[in-house]
Formats: structure tokens, C-alpha cells, sequence
DNA sequence: GACCTCTGGTCAATCGATTGATCACGGTTC
DNA sequence: GAACCGTGATCAATCGATTGACCAGAGGTC
């Protein structure tokens, strides 16, 4: 047992019964009034009469007593791998909202990959606190997959593919990256190298493959890739490694503002001037890129519209039906100061 | 009654009973052996029988019917205005952890400042959705104490205070303030704006007060003082007042990190190199600041730290008791490329 | 007057776990 | 052989809401 928590006696507020009895009516009325069950027939006058007693104790159906009868927890988990990176944040906004509007709460937690604490989670979220489970982030295996089918309620991942998932919602990764290599072809760049994220992670992947795509479209070799973390420290040391490479590049795409701003940090140290020497692209739009020195030239995507997206589809799919979805939304190019003509 | 939801019926997982019979004893037994019960006398080897028969069965308690029966959630729920600010995504961090370790679940939701907003959530949170509330961020005035008091649950206000305030828990913004003040006088400094954060934030003015009783304690005459709303927007923006004042400032010291990018930038449209023309200080350390232009010097305190004393706070006190706490913690000074000695 | 229908409700089982009260039984004590 | 005790459990009420089944009475129909 945990450690003994002593908040006081937990207080209970007015039950149905309570709303029943100051109404004179049965305790089925109230519930099928405030659940409008069709199947309800009632004098008008009873109704209001019923309502005027429920806002006046100020009444609020019991939760653990209504998803313990209707097996329903009108709750949904989000788990995050940090919270501290604000694209999640975007997408538990949008999941949230969404999660409003169905009526739902959202609970969300970060999941790092370790083992034990993907078994806290799994511990903490199985049988009856949640209807469903987004997983945002890497980590979901074949047997912790497995594991996830067992724990109950159904789950989805949101931003994360792979060869055997049957379930996810992915942004439309490849169709940005050849935004942003189009971007610079129009300017004129041939020499353009491509900063990833995480070797294990799916988008950094996803991007990494339509960037490759789109230089192989115009007809010319894809150039250097370095891996980061999506980290401005992994960014600052991709960039490096770019700088040091033999073949001179004119261009970088990077997969994420957070490597970005650690990529026109190693430029700056460098000397390397951007966009003058180098121009500088980044895969999402975050309200710091704007105010960077120099401002970031992004691809924008909605990361909230996909945590949107996720929480519809969890909530009305069929618990056991396949999803792979890559969201169709408008992808939207923010030119601002770090891409320009390379000098010839 | 919400859009009707059809994610297929809801599989209940394995019950008690099922546990009790196939081991052959009471419900009670089993109840009592996973909780722990000091009262409970049993042989040895029915309890490994009953243990081996929940594991088999990957037996968990339905979260429902233990907090119908026991009246706690083992959930609280923490408000925060904005999820995509870093600075939050460290409080939930730290509070996270800190549920965690008193075996309880945290569920966010981002509160706006308006009524709607409000009536909702004391909807969502209101009887038996959790054992307490965290509030971050302001909005909370006296009718809406009112409100949450009749809510039910436990309340408690994080990092945001106030005359009437009964219950919270902040962080020493003074200290960290005044330890800011006294590295740029330490530099040479003595004319020192400060830029603000919004007007009626409650850390905001807890740092003027501090910025104002240092500057004094030096005797010297305070600056400026701009109102941003931490963003990077309003950040720009104050700085560019403070440039644009009468009186000429050697140093600024910035409310937040997300301003402070902001500030960085308008120094910068405006031709102002710091720090040789004007140093820059900000309160928090978030992780792009060593990789800005030039790396911000910033004052760090535990917004984590912050989180879990709150979360420990709200569990274990009693419900009524007053709360007012300054939490105390190291606060350090990292020492970066925007602080410089003034120009003579 | 027997039968039916409609209105406006009521009755009671149920969801799954917890917990105070109770009990059967073998052994010990006097 | 009656009373008592400790061990190792069991019994049953309870938490609060939901929901299928049922029902009383008024009015209408043949």
C-alpha cells in the first residue's frame, strides 16, 4: 500500500438520492431527466421541478458510480515522451480540445521508454480508468504491443508509424519535406544536406525519406545526413559535423525547430553566416522561430489538428478495426530570414 | 447527452470474483491480500494461490468500483493556462513524478482565463473525479474560490499568490530577482530596466518587487519597467520601450525565458549588440538559452521542484489548512555570454 | 363491464471492490 | 466437559448511478 495520505475525510457531495427525495420522485427519473432518455415520458412541470432541486444542491452525477455502471470513463489518456517539448504540447492542445467535445476528460502522462516505466503505465491505466489510450512517441514494440492489447481499452499512436502497426495517425512528413527542399531548389541551392532527428525515430525517418525523394525528383543527389535528438544540443552537433563534411553544402533542412536553434547556434560559433553562407529550413512552425537569429524559415503543420484527429479517431473507430492515416491538412511554407540564394 | 460514441462495447477486463473463485477463497481475501490488510490472518500458501491466480489472469482492480466504494480517485488534476510554454511542461514534470510516487495519477487540462472555461472544468472535476486540484496560472478571484470550494476537492494554487490567497505554494521570486539584480551591479551596472511580464500576473509583480528592493537596497534609483505578457511578442516589444526611453539603460533584466527571446531580438532589429551595448538577464533556465545569440544569462530555479512540492502539499494536508508557502531551494546563477561589464 | 392504451412514473438488479462483523474448528486451560 | 482463544477464513452491507421490467390509474373502445 502506498504511503498513508492524510487529506482529511474526502468529502461526498449530494447523491441522487438526495436530488430524488427533495423532488419526491424516484431516483430513475433524475437520472433518465438529466441522461434525456428517450424512453422517458414526464410531465413538464416534474421536469422542471426535478432540474430546479439539481442546480439548487448544485448536483453532479457521481463519476466512479457512473463509469462503474456504464463501464464508460468519458476519460482518455495521452501519453507524451516530454512534456517540456512544446510541439506535444501543441498536440495535447488539440487533443484536449477534441477530447472536450466528446465530453471527455484527457489524462495525460509522459511515458519515457524505460521498462519499468512503460509497466507503471500500463499498471496505472489498465482495467476502467481509461476508454482509450493515445501513444505519442516512439517505444511501442511488437511485445509491448501485445501488452497494450491485453491492458483492455483500445490505443492508437499518434505521430508514430512502423512496418507491423495496424494503428496511427501520422502528419503528412514526406509532403513537408519536399515543401521545404522545393523551397530551396526555387532558390537555386543543388548542395543541400538534411539535419534528422533520433536514429529510432519514425518521423525523423518519414522525413528523412521524402527529402530524399524530392532531391532524387530534380534529379540530383541527396547530400549529407547528420542525426540529432531533436534537441538543440543534438542539432548544434549535427550541424558540426555538416560544417565538417567534405563536401560543401549550401542548404540544410533541419527536422525540428528545438535542432534548429541549436544548428544556427554551431553556424554562428563557426563563422558561417545564414543564410548568406547557408541557408537554414525547419521541419514545424513554433512562435520562437519568428524571433531567431536569424528568424527561421519553417514548413508549418497543424500539431494540434493531429492530436485532434487522434482523439476522433480513438473515440469512433471500432475497437479492433485498422488505422493508418496520414492527415491531410494544409502544409503551410513560413519563409522568413534564414533561407536566401546561395552565393555563387 | 454528448455525440453518441461507438468504439464497440467496452471489454471489461477480469473481476475479483473471477479471482476468488478460480483460487477458491472469498472476494474478501483477495481484496485484503492486494491491499495489504494489517487485520489479515492467512496461511502462506493460500496467499501465493490467490497471487499466482492474479497473475495469471493479469488481474487488475477496476479503478470505478474501488473509488465508488472507497471515495478516492487517486487522481488530481492540475490546471495550466498554456501547454506549449516549457515552463509549465517542467511543473508538470515535477508534478508527475510526485503523484506518481503517492501511487496516483495526474490529469492536466489547460484552463483559459475565461468563464466558460471556468464552468467547464468545475464541471469535468467537480464529485469524485479527483482527490484534489492544482491550479497554475492566474484567474482564480473570490467568487471563483467560492465556486471551487463548493466543488468539493482539495484546492491549491501553484506559483500564484495573492492578498486573499489561502492556500499556495510559490517559488522565491524575490530572491531569484534580487540575485540577478546583484550579478549585473556586481558587472558595473547601476541604470537597470526590468521587463515585465503581464499586468496582472501575480509572479510578475512578486519579481518588480524584487528588482525595485534590490535596486534600493544599492541605493540606487530603479528603472524602467515595460510590461511584456510573457511571449517572445511582448518581449520584443517592452524591450523596444525600454530602448526607446528617456532614460538610457546599461542592463535589462527579463521576466522569462520566452521574453527574453523576444528582447534578444529587438536589441538586434535595433542595432544594440549585447551585451557590449546592453546586457540581458532572465529569470528561468530553460534549455535553449545556452544556444541563443548571443547564450542568455539566466537565473535558475526548480519549476519541477515547484510541481512536486505541490502535489505532496495537496495530498497531505488537511483539506482546510492554510497553505502559504515560499518554497525554498537553490537558486543558482548561470552565467552565460549576455551579461557584460557596462561600456564606460 | 371487459379489455386495451397511454401517461407518468416506480422497482430492483446490477456494476466491482471494500470492510466491519461474524463464524467454524482445532487446541488449550482449568 | 465447559469455556476460551487463535487461526483462517466467510458473510453481507455498502458506495451511487443506470436501466430493463413493471405498474397504477385515467380514459377510450367495443
Amino acid at each position: 500500500m502506498a504511503d498513508e495520505v492524510r487529506t482529511g475525510v474526502p468529502r461526498r457531495g449530494p447523491t441522487i438520492s438526495d436530488v430524488a427525495s427533495r423532488a419526491g420522485v424516484d431516483r430513475a427519473v433524475v437520472s433518465r431527466i438529466l441522461n434525456d432518455d428517450p424512453r422517458l415520458r414526464i410531465k413538464p412541470s416534474t421536469r422542471e421541478r426535478v432540474l430546479a432541486v439539481v442546480a439548487e444542491l448544485g448536483y453532479q452525477p457521481n463519476a466512479a458510480a457512473r463509469s462503474l455502471r456504464t463501464a464508460r470513463t468519458r476519460t482518455i489518456a495521452l501519453l507524451v515522451p516530454d512534456f517540456e517539448n512544446p510541439a506535444y504540447g501543441q498536440i495535447i492542445k488539440g487533443a484536449e480540445t477534441a477530447a472536450t467535445k466528446a465530453d471527455s476528460a484527457l489524462l495525460t502522462a509522459s511515458m519515457e521508454l524505460g521498462e519499468e516505466s512503460f509497466e507503471h503505465y500500463a499498471k496505472q491505466l489498465g482495467n476502467g480508468r481509461v476508454d482509450g489510450l493515445l501513444l505519442a512517441g516512439g517505444g511501442i514494440t511488437g511485445t509491448r504491443e501485445e501488452h497494450l492489447d491485453r491492458l483492455g481499452p483500445p490505443w492508437l499512436c499518434v505521430n508514430r508509424t512502423g512496418p507491423g502497426k495496424r494503428r496511427y495517425v501520422v502528419l503528412d512528413d514526406e509532403r513537408a519535406t519536399e515543401l521545404a527542399v522545393s523551397h530551396l531548389l526555387e532558390l537555386g541551392h543543388t548542395r543541400v544536406a538534411f539535419l534528422s532527428g533520433p536514429a529510432d525515430s519514425d518521423t525523423a525517418e518519414r522525413r528523412r525519406l521524402g527529402y530524399i525523394a524530392a532531391m532524387e525528383a530534380a534529379n540530383l543527389d541527396p547530400g549529407f545526413v547528420a542525426h540529432g535528438d531533436y534537441t538543440a544540443d543534438g542539432g548544434a552537433a549535427g550541424m558540426q559535423q555538416i560544417l565538417a563534411a567534405k563536401r560543401r553544402h549550401t542548404a540544410v533542412l533541419v527536422a525540428n525547430v528545438a535542432s534548429a536553434v541549436g544548428a544556427l547556434y554551431a553556424a554562428r560559433q563557426a563563422g558561417v553566416h545564414v543564410p548568406d553562407d547557408m541557408s537554414v529550413i525547419s521541419i514545424h512552425d513554433l512562435s520562437i522561430a519568428a524571433f531567431l537569429d536569424p528568424p527561421l524559415t519553417t514548413v508549418r503543420m497543424s500539431l494540434s489538428g493531429l492530436g485532434a484527429r487522434a482523439v476522433d479517431l480513438l473515440l469512433t473507430r471500432p475497437r479492433n478495426e485498422e488505422i493508418r492515416e496520414v492527415l491531410e491538412q494544409p502544409i503551410d511554407l513560413i519563409i522568413r530570414e534564414s533561407t536566401a540564394p546561395p552565393r555563387r
